[in-house]
RNA sequence: CGCGGGAUGGAGCAGCUCGGUAGCUCGUCGGGCUCAUAACCCGAAGGUCGUCGGUUCAAAUCCGGCUCCCGCAACCA
């Protein structure tokens, strides 16, 4: 028996979970529970990390310390991981002090190895924003987050040296099949190791929610050493909880989403090869669940409540639907037209109406029980050698991570025991009397295909398949992987017993209907930041100070975007003053078309400054909505180009 | 010329490494069947495989130019 390592990332608990966050998870317990069926000894981890700066901040706006608040949004993640039936083995919190302890060790190991050094994060500090800033992420010498002034300043801070892990790293990712996909690798080493490794940030002294730094209590550690290191602290890694590392590690697939692919991709190989560590096997990246083509997003609205949809179609319909659409590496489109398509077509009309129809017969012309009289007929070899062929290509598709291609092999056998029922019409042999044996040949090879199937099926769909066997008469030693090649596995003399109808088919229009309600009613809800807190009042100014402002208004003349960046859009303004060309980062709120002919509030002295190799020679006057939208400030028609306000 | 991926019947995708009848799922239409969750089975329509050019007996597949999309990086004055 081997060991198969499987993990999650940890969750940021800064709000409460969604599809997204299922994904993954189910997508990583399908494949555990695969691995435990072939019989390997399992550890699948999953957990949440709990520090950092907006948690503090959460906590800090509700009233309450850090630990309450993620000790109420870790509840809500377990409990949505029961719901999905979520089969973890350990759930790490990088609150636990086992984890605590570790991550103390590695920070000082990496420390006394020379790995991390003392530096100091020169740099700019935006006070409002309270952050710090390397004078290339600085937007023309201002804040990049809120655009106002920074001022020189110095923070102490440990640093990681990535630069000698830079040939490994990319040896790593473009000859290795670390990454899965691969497709990202290039991309991965000539943007980031190809330029250059900078050295990464690993303390901080702006925000204490974290864990401290023994030999230098000032410090908290930042998220990359803490967050990361679960993966290992979680096996007992430098702690006494736990005894698993050697058993364990290298973990053999780290499942995550693309957003934090590079951290997985860079970071963490070179934090083990600094600690002198094995390497995992592979790093599957999936995309993202996309809503209706758009991503997902609170201010949105379109935040899909794991807990709504699985209330109303059961956790395995979730289940199956996101991890059938997902592809690895690709996004996938979520959409309620497109889950209640899969739904009805491969769960209700595929598998549960054969499950159905089968049993409906066995029950009708048997009484439930098969005579153990049998007939064979060629037509039988085409299924059986089918049935017990699926196990082999649905174990090479796990291996790789495809899950999405593994189901669609499973449901070629459902389809094709559909059209052996065609091909056999056993509602005709159930007319004749002297066609018995032959009947119950049909059914008993149905019902062990079934068997075959939603043995198959259970890692995918847990809550499910057990109620088939129930119906099919399938005991627990039937069940089993080493039963998947086999065919006669079920006992001659089955006893089959009608039950709930496995999964309904979903009226599709009332149902969007009553969905697209329900995503409406939540949507006020769902918009955790309708309580806007405006920005703080910026310190007082002299009326010369504001003098110094030359507010003006000027027409759009023309307008396009800016090519190849995506907020760009270029203006040309009649300013009354001969013109001028503005550039804004409006693009993703305004097409050209928009703001043509309209007439707005420029900032007319503002110091020219060139952003995408395009001249901008002022800004424009926008509002920041709540929701992260901008919107524009047009002035009124009649106003002329050119007049100054005050 | 920052880096990478993609463009295939109405929709979503496979095929492209190793050139040779363009395939799958859903949808549409027609037929069959009646055991079943108005489910199942069969058949049909529908594509000059983004565009222009090249190599070849032969190109979705190889080569080059172009257009458009999507990621990453950059960018929101």
């Amino acid at each position: 028996m081997s060991n198969f390592y499987i993990t999650t990332p940890i969750y940021y608990p800064s709000g409460n979970p969604h599809i997204g966050h299922c994904y993954t998870t189910t997508a990583c317990d399908s494949i555990a529970r695969y691995r435990r069926m072939q019989g390997h000894n399992v550890m699948f981890l999953t957990g949440t990390d709990e520090h950092g700066q907006k948690i503090e901040q959460k906590a800090a706006e509700a009233g309450i310390t850090p630990k309450e608040y993620v000790d109420g949004i870790v509840e809500i993640f377990k409990k949505l991981w029961s719901y999905m039936n979520i089969s973890y083995d350990r759930y790490i919190r990088t609150t636990d002090d086992y984890h605590i302890e570790s991550v103390q060790k590695i920070f000082k190991d990496l420390y006394d190895k020379g790995y991390i050094y003392k530096g100091k994060y020169v740099g700019k500090y935006c006070t409002p924003c309270e952050s710090f800033w390397t004078s290339s992420q600085l937007k023309d010498g201002k804040c990049p987050d809120c655009g106002r002034e920074v001022i020189d300043a110095e923070e102490e801070a440990y640093f990681f040296k990535m630069s000698p892990f830079a040939d490994r790293l990319e040896d790593l990712l473009l000859n290795t099949d670390y990454l899965q996909p691969r497709t990202r690798a290039t991309e991965l080493v000539n943007n980031f190791i190809k330029p250059g490794l900078e050295d990464l940030c690993v303390s901080r002294t702006s925000f204490k929610w974290g864990i401290p730094v023994t030999f230098d209590p000032n410090h908290v550690v930042y998220v990359w050493i803490d967050a990361l290191s679960n993966y290992i602290t979680a096996l007992g890694y430098d702690n006494e909880k736990y005894n698993d590392f050697d058993t364990f590690w290298p973990a053999d697939v780290h499942m995550v989403a693309k957003d934090i692919q590079r951290f997985h991709a860079l970071i963490w190989p070179a934090m083990l090869m600094a600690l002198d560590l094995p390497l995992p096997k592979h790093l599957a990246v999936h995309g993202w669940i996309t809503f209706n083509g758009d991503k997902m997003s609170k201010s949105k609205g379109n935040v899909v409540d794991p807990f709504i949809l699985g209330e109303r179609y059961g956790c395995d319909a979730i289940r199956y639907h996101i991890l059938r659409e997902m592809a690895l590496g690709a996004d996938s489109d979520f959409s309620n037209e497109i889950l209640i398509n899969r739904i009805n077509s491969d769960l209700a009309n595929g598998f549960g109406n054969l499950v159905s129809r089968t049993v409906a017969m066995a029950d009708k012309y048997f009484g439930g029980t098969l005579p153990t009289e049998r007939e064979a007929a060629p037509i039988d070899d085409e299924l059986k050698s089918l049935a017990t062929s699926i196990v082999g290509k649905v174990d090479a598709f796990i291996d790789n991570t495809q899950i999405k291609q593994a189901l669609e092999t499973i449901f070629t056998l459902v389809d094709r025991a559909n059209k052996y029922i065609d091909e056999t019409e056993p509602w005709k042999l159930g007319k004749d009397e002297t066609k018995k044996a032959r009947l119950a040949s049909v059914l008993y090879n149905l019902l062990d295909a079934i068997r075959i199937i939603s043995t198959l099926l259970s890692p995918f769909m847990p809550t499910t398949m057990p109620k088939v066997w129930e119906q099919i008469g399938a005991s627990e030693n039937d069940v089993t992987y080493g039963n998947l090649s086999k065919f006669d596995v079920l006992p001659q003399n089955v006893t089959v017993h009608k039950g709930e109808i496995l999964f309904p088919r979903i009226d599709a229009d009332k149902e969007i209907e009553e969905l697209n309600a329900i995503l409406m009613a939540n949507a006020p809800q769902t918009e955790e930041e309708p309580d806007f807190t405006p920005e703080e009042q910026l310190p007082q100014i002299e009326f010369d100070d504001f003098g110094k402002v030359d507010l003006r208004v000027a027409k759009v003349l023309e307008c396009e975007k800016v090519k190849k960046s995506k907020k760009l859009l270029r203006l040309q303004l009649d300013d009354g003053m001969g013109g001028r060309q503005v550039v804004s980062g409006i693009a993703q709120w305004y097409a050209p078309e928009d703001l043509i002919g309209k007439k707005v509030i420029i900032v007319a002295n503002l110091k020219p400054a060139v952003l995408c190799g395009v001249e901008s020679q002022g800004m424009i006057c926008a509002a920041d909505l709540p929701n992260g939208d901008v919107q524009v400030q047009f002035a009124d028609d009649k106003m002329p180009c050119g007049a100054k306000l005050r």
